[in-house]
DNA sequence: TAGAAACAATGATATTTATCAAGGAATTCG
DNA sequence: CGAATTCCTTGATAAATATCATTGTTTCTA
């Protein structure tokens, strides 16, 4: 069995909220947390459930949906290492609003819910930064309501893949470093998957994308985000 | 000219964050708050503009809205009475990223980014209250946007019209107690004006509401919730 | 490795929604 | 108050998107 990691000196860390605690926070944290092997395919949590506690994204990435009554799912965003996931339901006093799912194998530490509180009480700076955080996403949160309500699904399948260009990198073919299903990326886009094929092939044939088996190359950056209006 | 309202004894600060500050930070407050009356119609920021500092609603109503570049605006939220605004952009280091203009005539307290920032940072409770309150919007713009993308028109008219009673309450005669002209509640739905028009005739003919003037009555919630598929 | 299952792609078609055009009602403003 | 403007409504039509059916492809797994 693999040792757990040690917060102290944990890389992840550095991109949290959980930078700002000083070293003897730091060693409790590692004492409570519980390091978690995830994966593709499985859930963190589930829409609905209570709240138990938070999770500290280390490697892989994590899809969360919102699922409505007949089964559809959107992903509303990802979370990637670094992230901290779950602890707004916990602070809203909500059950959980989302699920988390595994697109790739991943690892997250869980963070009992009255240990993050703990914290969270007693470390101004750390709570100032969290907030920041979520005001940042409310923000991205805003925009891409805004982009659902006013863009057409093809605006949007453009900007869907610059973003995901942007949030997952390029593979040494150029691709987009990330492998998603078709109905996936539709999840994302909130169209239907066959919709969303007919644009791959259209975007392929205009010679802004090219594909690759299930990945794609993104060749006309530029093009797409007109066609997308991010250049205003 | 009336005399500037007492921080101490504002009826809104209970219901606001401020509540959590002592009497010795109210008072400072009191001193460095600017009280203002908006217009219906005016705007208390724009979108893309730098913050200048934070506003707290008094009463009156307003619309949060995103422009995209041809003009057509999408209605986020609504700020009421209790409600903070533009402190978002202020703590993500952003550009406001919304507009918030009048749809009453309505008071609301100007407070500049350093005081703000000031309390922020020397009182926890005040921070991890508003900490709580940005997640709770989170998970309010999560529902939205799963909603966007997966129901349709009418589906999220439904929605809007059920949001929109919960939110502003019914006058004497039962109707809902806001005058939002059709564009607008086209712009909250994410649809053309016309066929958001259409939608209400049909709603009206299907009994499940009716219209005086402008304003409408909301007969059967039950049905609207079913169609709009919230009771899952 | 064969068979099953899940996934990707395309065509045909139906449905939803947007757009354009125009007339009537309400509201604003000089 | 009356003219101008904005707003509401409806119709006709076009465009976008969803749905259903089918086939080929890939991936999983027994």
């Amino acid at each position: 069995m693999p040792m757990a990691p040690l917060c102290a000196t944990c890389p992840t860390r550095a991109k949290t909220s959980f930078r700002l605690l000083d070293s003897d926070q730091v060693e409790t944290l590692c004492t409570l947390k519980r390091p978690g092997h995830i994966l593709k395919g499985k859930e963190l949590f589930t829409e609905g459930q209570n709240v138990r506690g938070i999770y500290c994204v280390q490697d892989g990435h994590f899809k969360l949906t919102r699922n409505n009554s007949s089964g559809r799912e959107t992903i509303v965003r990802f979370a990637s290492p670094g992230d901290i996931i779950g602890y707004r339901s916990l602070l809203a006093h909500e059950p959980i609003s989302l699920s988390a799912v595994a697109i790739q194998d991943a690892h997250a530490c869980f963070l009992p819910a009255d240990v993050f509180l703990n914290f969270l009480e007693e470390n101004g700076p750390f709570s100032l930064d969290l907030l920041r955080s979520t005001c940042h996403e409310l923000s991205e949160a805003n925009q891409l309501l805004a982009s659902l309500a006013q863009k057409s699904v093809k605006q949007r399948l453009a900007e869907v893949l610059l973003m995901l260009r942007a949030k997952f990198n390029t593979d040494p073919d150029g691709c987009i470093d990330i492998d998603l299903k078709r109905s996936e990326i539709a999840d994302l886009v909130g169209t239907a998957t066959e919709s969303l094929i007919r644009l791959l092939t259209q975007f392929e044939r205009d010679e802004l994308i090219s594909r690759q088996g299930k990945r794609f190359k993104i060749n006309q950056a530029k093009k797409l985000a007109q066609l997308a209006e991010l250049v205003d």
